[in-house]
DNA sequence: CAGAAAGCGTGACAAATGTCAACGCCATTT
DNA sequence: AAATGGCGTTGACATTTGTCACGCTTTCTG
């Protein structure tokens, strides 16, 4: 399993032997259960996740009790809330597995460490970082500026593996529709093919 | 001017006399006129760039020529196209001045190696950057779960300066809805106080 | 295996939001 | 002072999207 971690972050940056041989002795690897919740709200997220197998998702509820999906995470993503994680306080944010899934975890303090010792792993951490941020960029120009037809095609289109392995509810909720206009908008393009 | 942005700078990080005029000496001041653009589509961003008075604003055009923008800038803000900055690339935005502004501008070779040479800096630029994540995050769950009312709240909220500097139709199209919708929710809104 | 729950689709209707056109106000220009 | 153009507002109407209700199928779960 950490194997395919090892390839993974190897695409990103040069990291020597002995320095994975680090990152490996510091990381734990789990096995999640479906619908099992790694962050709960109100809980403080403590530490670095990847998954190797599998599928999650960030998501909040509004106070009308209805959940909004942020982002979803599959095989070879990471998942977090980084707020929480920066300023170690509480969660507004629930984070649960949507099928059985794999994870290679770091406590926050030991990846901090890592990141000390090992100058490629803090440079990874930053192009992951700024990679997000240019990610949310894209998200928030296409959620100010499409249709929910043009959401839902961008989005089948830019993620078709996540596309094709989370509920379609998920999907609406994370595009800021409801269900029924997906299914609709569905419809209208599955016939028009 | 750079009076503005020392106390700025050393409200996030600690910052030695000596450092503090090494950051100095590779800026250039700048003022910029009302309209003017220091950001056009196709060019790269090369710069670093502080807004100490003023307000800007990074949209893009659409597919059918309608503008969205992005976000805003004023004082003690920062203003750029990360994207385009990381991977050297052709911007898809543009940045244009709504009012007379000024700005302190170091081109990205200088800024890369102030970051190098003074650790607090790179530190900062961190810090910087991991708040404009958290930032985009906020305003996605807001997209994504608020009707154009509640966004409208916020924003006049979260960013009551901006909300006050810029024109309505700007406000609009950063929130994802028409002006005319805008201007309704205002009316409503004042009505009820 | 049976019952329950979840997921998805769909019709009818309601509500929110967009579009188009016209108008007035105000700042700036001529 | 008149003309202009940008900005915001407003009414009428169209379109999109949401809500509610229901049913069918699949997937859990005891």
């Amino acid at each position: 399993m950490f194997e395919a971690f090892e390839k993974y972050l190897r695409q990103w940056v040069e990291i020597s032997d002995e320095e994975m041989e680090l990152i490996r002795a510091a990381s734990v690897e789990r096995k999640i259960r479906k619908w099992q919740s790694i962050l709960h709200e109100g809980e403080v997220w403590k530490i670095t996740c990847f998954i190797t197998t599998g599928c999650f998702r960030l998501y909040r509820f509004s106070a009308d009790g209805t959940d909004h999906t942020l982002r979803f995470g599959v095989e070879n993503w990471w998942i977090s809330d980084q707020e929480s994680y920066n300023h170690e306080k509480p969660s507004e944010y629930n984070i649960e597995a949507l099928a059985a899934s794999s994870v290679i975890i770091w406590t926050k303090e030991k990846w901090e460490e890592l990141k000390e010792i090992i100058p490629a792993l803090k440079l990874f951490n930053e192009k992951l970082l700024a990679r997000g941020y240019e990610t949310s960029q894209q998200r928030i120009y296409s959620l100010i500026s499409n249709s929910a037809e043009e959401k839902y095609l961008e989005f089948q289109k830019t993620y078709p593996k996540v596309f094709n392995s989370v509920p379609l509810h998920m999907v609406a909720s994370y595009l800021g529709i409801s269900r029924e206009t997906l299914s609709r908008i569905r419809k209208d393009f599955t016939r028009r093919d």
